[in-house]
RNA sequence: GCCCGGAUGGCGGAAUCGGCAGACGCGGAGGCCUCAAAAGUCUUUACUCGAAAGGGUGUGUGGGUUCAACUCCCACUCCGGGCACCA
């Protein structure tokens, strides 16, 4: 396209003078009030592609949008710069992944500033920075010394791909590893954990609170999975003194239970095996802790045809209900690591226990009542009870409250909440990651090292093999250490943290990252926290969010950070990916678009101009061969904009007419439809009222009775205040040029629409007949029933379509419409 | 299987409350400008019957509520996403 100004030159010249000027740096003592907006800070992988410019786009929209309101807005940016990507880069390469880190973050940072985002970079974070590890292992110490950090043997998820245990949350549902596809296998190993459980509940109910899309927090309430329901005792039948202790959340179905499963993993499961059935239980538990999870679900998938496994122990326990025995299996379905590891089973009202009585010949009693036509198995709504002795006749809801107070008093029972949420898996086995800081010792166990020796850097001269161990654990001058109580040997943890634990707090860092000797001050944070927008990906729906939640929560009980809001982001917006061919846009797939070539066509004005019109934020954007046509229009509107500026062709005048009056309405009601859409993430609605004035005014301008020049110039300047979040480089050197001297758009106040202007005098009014539009007058807004009324009768296209007819019936809706039944 | 979200012209999408369906843009068609093209500009563009005036139909499908339904209710189809032995 060939445009009238030099789009690259006028870009580069603005980008320059934003960084050059600290337009955007914001003062911790600035008086004005407050926003804190944020995306989420990116893992550095090279050059912008298109989303991260979708991303950006919005983000720097209402930095610029909250600046011309008036506020003091904090917006950062930083790079989450840990993490296997890096590592595996180097180790392929022979380099350190802090050279290849570093070159990336280059990249990304200009591709940043290339499309005109604005930020303060004092500000800047990088979680592989000195400072920032060192903070990192302050708070990982505060936690350990609360209790919050633990270390324990679990069977935990080890990726062979990536050389390393993976949290639960880095675990496809399939079994396999998030990151790599590889299919995870289960190991006994020894780790680091954040207890996460302790706040579940909080997680949970604070969730209420927050302006977020409700399918994030649905994900994040189905992710902690609270259930309420009893624990009990069920006797072994040979040896009442004994019991297998379950865990239920209908126990008002406890009639229905004609047999009990226990997990395979569970330490009673040889009490229960006779030596008759020894042999077969000790080849399913086998077979059942050796596989992969994958492997486990796959074979015993619930309920959808696949047999479930389990083998019978030869024991019974009784059941309390009804004092009968029912026999004790092992199976592969009742996970060890959930409730009690056992259950009993009600193959009546619970598809597993169903689908598992079916293969097994076991019996299946309904204690619930299905509605009439129920044609399923198990049936789990509600309904009145049957077959189940002192409880018959209630609901589900009566019906739990009795049995479990029944259990409380015959069999230990006790209320209880479980939750599927598990603790916070964080030690990793691998190099480019901050490194857990705490020593070894023979005498004092796990000793923590004294905050004055922090950070713990890793050294540079670490072979990066995968072997499976943390490369750390191979470089003796690393690992052999003293003791920091006793001075003796002692050796170093060789793991490193997740990296989620940087994305747990970097926010509180950008808002003081001034202040020596400390992560921040918290009175420095209490002026910004929390932050009021969040921007980022449904990706991060679970894992970032919730562990950040949790971490900030923890922080402020630990009195690191202030308690100003235990929520640390008030809104959150999820932007939609862009997909090309169906698939989402990634590097690792291969499939990027790169922003480059449009900035040497629309700019990077157009690119965004694209983004904001293209459709809602958080939609998804299909790339397809329509879309460079669509960034081409939006070149294009900006380039009527630019001419429009250059009125050289106006025919001026002096009087204010009815025309002119029609402008500035149309001004003033741009002005409500745009800052609407600002204020409702409706971008694409505002471009579009942004283009209509712009048609308008251009339209009026070459008309013969040409345009009134104050009226004129209101337009003009009104139209770059509204652009200038959308397209700052433009509307930034056009209004340069038409206000010399002045300061910038991007310093101007938001326009604010004058509300006599805004209102209609005149308005449309539908006349139907039957429902069918007839008739369209202009009416007052203010018009009264009886006036529509009258109008609409008097119409003379009613009057003929209604001809011989007379109406039943008239409803009328002033201003908006009357309808004639006949 | 369960839970969310969605379905509107050739395409992206618009329509605070139940009250003018299709704003705005892309694409298409035609005109102007031009030696010609590009750029620009003007007109037109849901489908359909009609020469026109004018009429009919139309928001995934089928029902319902209502004077009136893209919007509310019920059932279903398809698409996207999440969860999936958590007892």
């Amino acid at each position: 396209m060939a445009r009238s100004f030099d789009v690259a030159a006028v870009e580069a010249k603005w980008q320059a003078r934003w960084l050059d000027d600290g337009t955007y740096e914001v003062d911790n003592d600035d008086p004005r009030e407050r926003y804190y907006s944020m995306s989420m800070y990116p893992y550095p992988s090279g050059a912008a592609h298109m989303g991260h410019v979708r991303n950006y786009t919005f983000g720097d929209l209402i930095v610029r949008y909250q600046t011309m309101r008036g506020k003091a807005v904090l917006s950062p940016f930083g790079f989450d710069s840990f993490g296997l990507p890096a590592e595996n880069a180097a180790i392929k390469a022979g380099s350190h992944p802090r050279i290849f880190t570093e070159e990336r973050i280059k990249e990304l940072k200009s591709s940043v500033i290339r499309l005109g985002a604005v930020f303060d970079w004092r500000r800047e974070v990088r979680s592989h920075d000195p400072q920032f590890i060192k903070y990192s292992q302050t708070f990982f110490l505060a936690l350990l010394e609360a209790g919050l950090a633990y270390r324990a043997e679990a069977p935990v998820n080890w990726c062979p791909g990536c050389m390393t245990v993976l949290a639960n949350e880095q675990v496809n549902p399939d079994g396999t590893c998030d990151r790599s596809g590889d299919l995870v296998i289960r190991k006994n190993l020894e780790q680091w954990f954040f207890k996460i459980t302790d706040y579940a509940d909080e997680l949970l109910y604070d969730l209420d609170t927050l302006d977020w899309p409700e399918r994030v927090k649905i994900m994040q309430r189905n992710w902690i999975g609270r259930s309420e329901g009893v624990e009990f005792d069920l006797p072994f039948a040979s040896d009442p003194s004994k019991a297998l202790r379950v865990f239920t959340t209908r126990p008002d179905t406890g009639f229905g239970v004609t047999y009990a499963v226990i997990a395979p993993e569970h330490p009673l499961v040889g009490d229960f095996t006779t030596n008759a059935e020894r042999a077969s239980v000790n080849e399913l538990v086998e077979r059942a802790t050796s596989l992969s999870d994958l492997e486990r679900m796959t074979t015993s998938d619930a309920g959808v045809g696949l047999e479930k496994r389990g083998v019978f122990t030869g024991s019974f326990v009784i059941n309390p209900f009804n004092d009968e025995q029912v026999p004790v299996y092992v199976a592969d379905y009742v996970l060890g690591t959930y409730g009690t590891g056992a259950i009993m089973a009600v193959p009546g009202e619970d598809d597993r226990d169903f689908a598992f009585a079916t293969v097994y010949g076991l019996p299946i009693v309904r204690t619930t009542q299905p509605p009439d036509g129920f044609a399923g198995g198990a049936y789990s709504g509600d309904g009145r009870h049957i077959n189940s002795g002192f409880l018959d006749g209630l609901n589900v809801k009566e019906a739990k409250v009795k049995a479990a107070e029944f259990l409380a008093d015959r069999a230990h029972g006790v209320n209880k909440v479980n939750y599927r949420l598990r603790d916070w898996l964080v030690s990793r086995q691998r190099f480019w990651g901050c490194p857990i800081p705490v020593v070894y010792c023979d005498t004092h166990g796990i000793v923590a090292v004294p905050l004055d020796q922090l950070p713990v850097l890793a050294p540079d001269d670490v072979t990066m093999n995968t072997s499976g161990q943390s490369p750390l654990a191979t470089h003796e001058g690393f690992r052999n250490t003293t003791c920091p109580i006793d001075g003796g040997p002692a050796r170093r943890e060789a793991d490193t943290m997740d990296t989620f634990t940087d994305s747990s707090w970097y926010f509180l860092r950008y808002c003081d990252p001034f202040t020596e000797g400390q992560a921040f001050d918290p009175v420095e944070v209490a002026k910004w926290m929390p932050v009021d927008q969040y921007i980022g990906g449904i990706e991060h729906a679970i894992l970032h969010l919730l562990y950040a939640r949790f971490f900030l929560k923890a922080l402020i009980d630990l009195g690191i950070a202030p308690g100003v809001a235990r929520e640390p982001f008030t809104r959150l917006f999820t932007q939609g990916i862009i997909r090309l061919d169906g698939t989402r846009m990634s590097k690792s797939k291969g499939n990027l678009v790169s922003p480059e070539a449009y900035y040497e066509t629309v700019g990077a004005d157009g690119l965004r101009l694209f983004h904001l019109f293209v459709g809602p934020p958080a939609d998804n954007v299909d790339w397809v061969d329509q879309t460079e046509e669509l960034i081409e229009g939006a070149g294009r509107f900006i380039e009527r904009v630019y001419r429009l500026m250059n009125y050289d062709d106006v025919n001026f005048h002096e009087d204010f007419g009815d025309a002119d009056l029609a402008v500035r309405q149309a001004i003033h009601r741009t002005i409500v439809r745009v800052t609407h859409g600002m204020e409702r993430w409706s971008y694409n609605t505002a471009v579009a009222a942004i283009m209509e004035l712009v048609n308008t005014v251009s339209k009026w301008a070459r008309s013969e009775h040409g345009a009134h020049r104050p009226t004129m110039d209101e337009a003009l300047d009104t139209l770059l205040m509204l652009l200038a979040p959308m397209t700052p480089h433009v509307t930034a050197e056009l209004w340069e040029r038409r206000h010399p001297g002045v300061p910038s758009v991007h310093h101007q106040s938001w326009p604010e629409a004058d509300a006599a202007l805004v209102k209609q005098e005149m308005t449309t009014m539908v006349v139907e007949i039957n429902g069918k539009v007839r008739a369209r007058l202009q009416v007052s807004p203010e018009i009264s029933e009886d006036d529509a009324r009258t109008a609409a009768m008097a119409s003379p296209t009613i009057q003929q379509a209604l001809s011989e007819r007379s109406p039943q019936r008239v409803v009328v809706r002033p201003p908006r419409l009357v309808n004639i039944i006949v």
